[in-house]
DNA sequence: GATGTATGTTATGTGTAGACTACATTTAAC
DNA sequence: GTTAAATGTAGTCTACACATAACATACATC
C-alpha cells in the first residue's frame, strides 16, 4: 500500500491530514455524538433520518476524514445543529482576508509573474 | 441510474441533500472560494497545499456534497480558517440538546420501550 | 445480576471519488 | 486587442466509501 509520487488515488490530505485538521474532526464528531445522545437518539435513527447506514453514523462520529461532508452537513441538520455552519469561512469574519484584498474581487487569482510554489 | 428498492450505494444524503445541507454546502464552497481568491491564491496552488488536485478543490467551491470532508477541512485549514470550525455543534452552544439532557450523559441512547422511529 | 438494546467489529460486494490527461473557455495583465 | 494564466469541462482508471449481513461486546433498564 505504497502511493509513489504519481499519487494514484487516496487523497494525501485524508490519509495523512495534518494534525489541527485531524483534530478538528474529531471534535466535531464528538460533538455531533453528544448531540445525538442528548437527544435520546440511536445511531441508528439518526442514520435513517439522513438517509445512510448506521455505520456512517458511527464513522462520523470518530471524525473519520475520508467520510463525505454530505454525511457530517446532513448528521447536523438531523440535529438541528447546522446553522451553526453558517459563520464558518465567512468573509466577515476573515479578517486575513480582508487586509490582504485590495480594492476589487477579481474573479481569478491571476499573479504578475510566474507561480510561485513557495510556501 | 434508477436505485431500487435495495439501496445499492450512492448514499440518499449525497444524492438528494435536503435543501438547507445543499445551500449550507454551497454556502460554505463560495466562501471558501471568497477566501482563496482574497489571498490571490490559484485553485491548483491551494490544492498543491491540500494534498489534492486541483478539481477537488473546484468541486469544494462548488459544494459538492460526495467529496469528502477531508478536503473541505483541508482547505480550511489551509487558509487560516480552521479555527472557525471549533464552534460547530459545541455542546455549550447546543441549547436544545442541553434542555433535553435531564441529569446524567448515558454512553448509550438507550430507551425504554420499542425502538420509536417517530419524528 | 439478568436481558435486551445499542454499538463495535469483521467480511463481502459494488458504484464512485478523486487523480490524470487534454482541450475549451474565461479573465486579468500588458 | 493580445496573451498567458486560471478555471471549466470531458473522459478514463483504480482504490475505497458505503451498503449489507452476521457476530461480539458494552451498557441501560429492570
Amino acid at each position: 500500500m505504497l502511493f509513489e509520487n504519481n499519487m494514484p488515488r487516496p487523497t494525501k490530505i485524508a490519509e495523512f491530514p495534518p494534525a489541527p485538521v485531524e483534530e478538528a474532526l474529531q471534535r466535531l464528531g464528538r460533538n455531533i455524538r453528544t448531540a445525538r445522545l442528548r437527544r435520546k437518539m440511536p445511531q441508528e435513527a439518526l442514520a435513517r433520518r439522513m438517509g445512510v447506514s448506521r455505520f456512517v453514523v458511527a464513522d462520523i462520529e470518530k471524525g473519520k476524514p475520508t467520510t463525505g461532508v454530505a454525511g457530517y452537513m446532513g448528521a447536523l441538520w438531523a440535529l438541528g445543529l447546522l446553522p451553526h455552519m453558517r459563520d464558518v469561512a465567512d468573509p466577515d469574519r476573515d479578517e486575513e482576508g480582508k487586509t490582504l484584498e485590495r480594492a476589487r474581487s477579481p474573479r481569478t487569482a491571476r499573479r504578475r509573474s510566474a507561480l510561485s510554489d513557495e510556501f
